[in-house]
DNA sequence: CGCCATGATTACCC
DNA sequence: GGGTAATCATGGCG
């Protein structure tokens, strides 16, 4: 400001139409003054003050008739040219073009989240993304949909009051730059405005809004942040899942113990009939698999209650597929060996053949009957492929003999079951890990010594 | 009220 | 991304 004073000093004496334009004041005065003594500046300066005081008392069109007759004053270019030098000479121009402000990685965080809670972005009828990844991971579809359509309700109402706040700064934001952007324009005509000045004030009005705006956005997010934690924390409130749901997991637990990983289509058929979603049958299988391998002698007796359900209903349709075969066609082994059972679907001949396998071998991690090798080696003909060589062309009476076999021995084994240490976690091998599915393992249960492997049923 | 069972979460690994 | 292991936190029972 020195230097300014300095130039305005030097430039002292420069009169346009009698009117100084000494002390620094670019304005003319409207009325004139004569004397540049120091006395009459000091006079001078006061009277300019107070008009600039008082300007507000002027009526609108009286500063307009003032504004327009000094747009009009013959000495008005030669005003404007000596302000442009002055400014040029004080560098005042030159801080124009600075930053290209990068976005701010803090609003880019903001954005991002209210984007992801379905706050910000397309309209989705108040559902919203986050709302329904939370349903997905919150359980039970009408234990929890009161506390979701809550949820929802919040979250929706969150929205409302971001956007409807959004679009206030947004508007006061834009009135407020055309309001300064035509002031400026306007004042472009007396003093030296360049376009790009005018740009960088709009720019610094939207970064001040912006940082408004940011504080809307911080606080929308804690606000979605508090509901969501109040949300998860009800959410943690468990419920245990359904006598009904727990049977059907294990029981598919149990008859897939040599390799308890169920496809993500097995996942969902679960998901679906036990009434939980898909991410609670993986956690409850994650957590079924650790606590049963850290302590299989614990669930001994589980094992062998579902081993033997399992058994029950598999012989079951086993029956049935004996009577398909003796009054369909005796010729043909494999035809019309379904597994039908509503109750306990395997929809796939791999998991019929695992079942079987559990049912009449101890190999997989199931049953272990007397006699188990012959009726292993029959077994696996009836669905065509085999663990250890398939006899293809085996008579099919041995067969349906063998089965009758198998379904009275099952039912009697059924009925003799009484804690028995009948069954034996295989499928686990040494390293604590399960083995593939459909690979039959000698590996010996690590709780039981061999004996219990071949241990007699007494049946 | 303490204890165990159990569903969910988290950190880490592959 | 799905799995394991550890852990948390609640439900439920004696």
């Amino acid at each position: 400001m020195d230097e300014q004073a300095r130039i305005m000093q030097a430039l002292g004496g420069v009169s346009l139409a009698g009117h100084s334009v000494q002390g620094g004041m670019a304005l003319p005065p409207p009325h004139g003054h004569e004397g540049a003594d120091g006395d009459g500046r000091k006079q001078d300066i006061g009277d300019i003050l107070h008009q600039i005081m008082t300007i507000t008392d002027q009526s609108l069109d009286e500063a307009q008739a003032k504004k327009h007759g000094l747009n009009c004053h013959r000495m008005k270019p030669a005003l404007f040219s000596v302000l442009c030098e002055i400014k040029e000479k004080t560098g005042l121009s030159i801080r124009g073009a600075q930053e290209e402000d990068p976005p701010d990685p803090q609003l880019m965080r903001l954005d991002n989240m209210l984007l992801a809670e379905g706050v910000a972005g397309p309209e989705k009828g108040g559902g919203s993304a986050a709302a329904a990844a939370a349903a997905a991971a919150s359980g039970g579809a009408s234990d929890n949909s009161i506390e979701h359509s809550d949820y929802r309700a919040k979250l929706t109402q969150i929205r409302q009051i971001y956007h409807t706040e959004l679009e206030k700064y947004e508007q006061a934001c834009n009135e407020f730059t055309t309001h300064v952007m035509n002031l400026l324009r306007e004042q472009s005509r007396t003093r030296p405005i360049s376009p790009k000045e005018i740009e960088r004030m709009v720019g610094i009005i939207h970064r001040k809004f912006s940082s408004i705006q940011m504080q809307l956005k911080q606080s929308t997010c804690e606000a979605v942040m508090i509901l969501r934690s109040r949300f998860l924390d009800a959410r943690r409130k468990r419920r245990n899942f359904s006598k009904q749901a727990t049977e059907i997991l294990n029981e598919y637990f149990y008859s897939h113990l040599s390799n308890p990983y169920p496809s993500e289509e097995a996942k969902e058929e679960l998901a679906k009939k036990c009434s939980i979603t898909v991410s609670q049958v993986s956690n409850w299988f994650g957590n079924k698999r650790i606590r049963y391998k850290k302590n299989i002698g614990k669930f001994q007796e589980e094992a062998n209650l579902y081993a033997a359900k399992t058994a029950v209903t598999a012989a079951h349709a086993v029956a049935a597929a004996v009577q398909n075969n003796q009054t369909n066609s005796p010729t043909t082994p494999n035809s019309g060996f379904q597994m039908k059972d509503e109750e306990f679907q395997l929809d796939s001949a791999e998991s019929k053949n695992t079942l079987l396998t559990n049912m009449f071998t101890g190999s997989s991690g199931s049953f272990n009957l007397p006699n188990s090798g012959d009726m292993f080696m029959s077994m696996q003909n009836l669905n065509g492929d085999s663990y250890q060589g398939a006899q293809v062309g085996a008579n099919v009476q041995s067969q349906v003999d063998t089965l009758r076999h198998v379904i009275s021995q099952t039912a009697g084994y059924n009925d003799s079951l009484g804690g028995n240490s009948l069954y034996s976690p295989h499928g686990l091998n040494a390293n604590g890990g399960w083995q593939d599915a459909g690979t039959p393992s000698s590996v010996i249960s690590p709780t039981e010594g061999p004996g219990s492997v071949h241990s007699d049923t007494s049946n």
